[in-house]
DNA sequence: TACGCGTGGGT
DNA sequence: TACCCAAGCGT
């Protein structure tokens, strides 16, 4: 059982007063965020605006989140109204955005919100913490900012503000319980909530991963990283895996008014509960069908191609295939028409098999190291 | 604890 | 180009 270091107040004395100080200035523009002027006149958010945010961003930029929040939030105004929706609803308002479970947890926690809460989130970290999709980070981040509790949170932002500040050399994520235990050092109980943002903000703007502006950051005179003259060396990170690639083929059916045959993929695993086309298993490239004898039925195939896709975890390379066909649609299979097929739940990498087969000049062969 | 789980943008 | 990274969670 190792200690962690205690943190004395002297240690971080002046980090929350600095930090704050520059928010106050420099706090981004955010539709889901109370701006401290108005959070100092008594403002807080609502808690479920906080909430749907946060999963959201749960390693996902800002920019990428933006139009998804601006749609959830006109679609269900409340989690009352989100926790009525048909979850397949739900699943086609969020493709595009990855991490589909998050999708399906927060259905879920809508319902729970509902059905065990009276409507209203839970507005401590532990109780917060029951609900799907909610994890450490994300309760902590909900418990400050909506409902003004110190609670320490810790994203990948603050991970590389205080591994530089207190030039923290122990890799990730093993030092993750000494950044906790300083954050909770330094957390103020006034401001909690824009303590948090503040972090995040810094860490967004100032304190980058890559050529951080130290010249332009609050904390400067403390931070024992930049006194050793090289920031960028934290935070230390273990070492990644290499991503192994698979292969596959993609089947594009095409009726004669241009609608194109779907079905759902397992609830489970990757992509659970999004719309695919037709298609082999996604194998290592040994043994690959890749050609068009896999197709799940008889039909003219032809070859148009292949796209690229990179995963967490893996590379896929897919051939596709495209046949125009006209009969009723295999069980488990429904024909989708070309005013909905935009508005159906399909992962990016299947919005690239049906771009690839229909508008599809062959794709140029990438070149990829071997 | 370590892995499975998406996608798009930056350098 | 080939990485790296982004407000993590569930198992």
């Amino acid at each position: 059982m190792t200690s962690l270091p205690t943190y004395s107040t002297r240690q971080a004395d002046g980090f929350a007063e600095l930090l704050l100080a520059w928010y106050d200035r420099h706090a981004r523009d955010l539709p889901w965020r109370v701006p401290p002027a108005k959070v100092a006149a008594g403002l807080r958010q609502d808690p479920y605006l906080v909430w749907l945010s946060e999963i959201m961003l749960q390693q996902t930029t800002v920019s990428a989140v933006r139009p998804y929040f601006r749609t959830f939030v006109e679609k269900w105004p409340t989690v009352g109204d989100l926790a009525a929706a048909p979850v397949d609803d739900v699943m086609k308002a969020w493709a595009g955005l990855g991490y589909y479970s998050r999708a399906r947890n927060l259905k879920k926690c809508a319902e729970m919100v509902v059905s065990q809460h009276g409507g209203r989130f839970p507005d401590t970290e532990a109780g917060l913490r029951t609900l799907p999709g909610i994890g450490p980070y994300t309760a902590a981040a909900i418990s400050a900012i909506a409902f003004d509790r110190p609670s320490a949170v810790v994203d990948g932002n603050v991970e590389r503000v205080v591994t530089r500040y207190r030039a923290i050399a122990t890799p990730l994520p093993e030092a993750k319980p000494e950044i906790g235990a300083f954050v909770a050092s330094t957390v103020p109980h006034s401001r909690p909530g824009d303590f948090a943002q503040a972090m995040m903000d810094l860490g967004a703007t100032i304190c980058t991963p890559k050529r951080p502006a130290c010249v332009l950051c609050p904390l400067r005179d403390g931070c024992r990283a930049l006194k050793a003259g090289d920031p960028e060396f934290y935070p230390v990170k273990a070492a990644k895996k290499e991503k192994p690639k698979r292969v596959g083929a993609a089947f594009v059916a095409v009726r004669r008014d241009g609608a194109v045959l779907l079905r759902k993929r397992p609830e489970k695993g990757l992509l659970g509960g999004m719309a695919e086309v037709p298609g082999t298993d996604w194998t290592a490239r040994i043994d690959g069908a890749t050609g068009a004898e896999a197709a799940p039925f008889r039909a003219n195939w032809r070859p148009k191609g292949s796209i690229y896709h990179v995963f967490t975890h893996f590379e896929l390379e897919l051939s596709v295939f495209i046949a125009y066909v006209d009969t009723a649609p295999p069980s488990g299979h429904w024909w989708s028409s070309r005013a909905t097929i935009h508005s159906e739940a399909l992962p990016t990498v299947m919005k690239k098999v049906i771009e690839a087969a229909i508008e599809g000049a062959t794709q140029k062969p990438r070149r990829r190291p071997e």
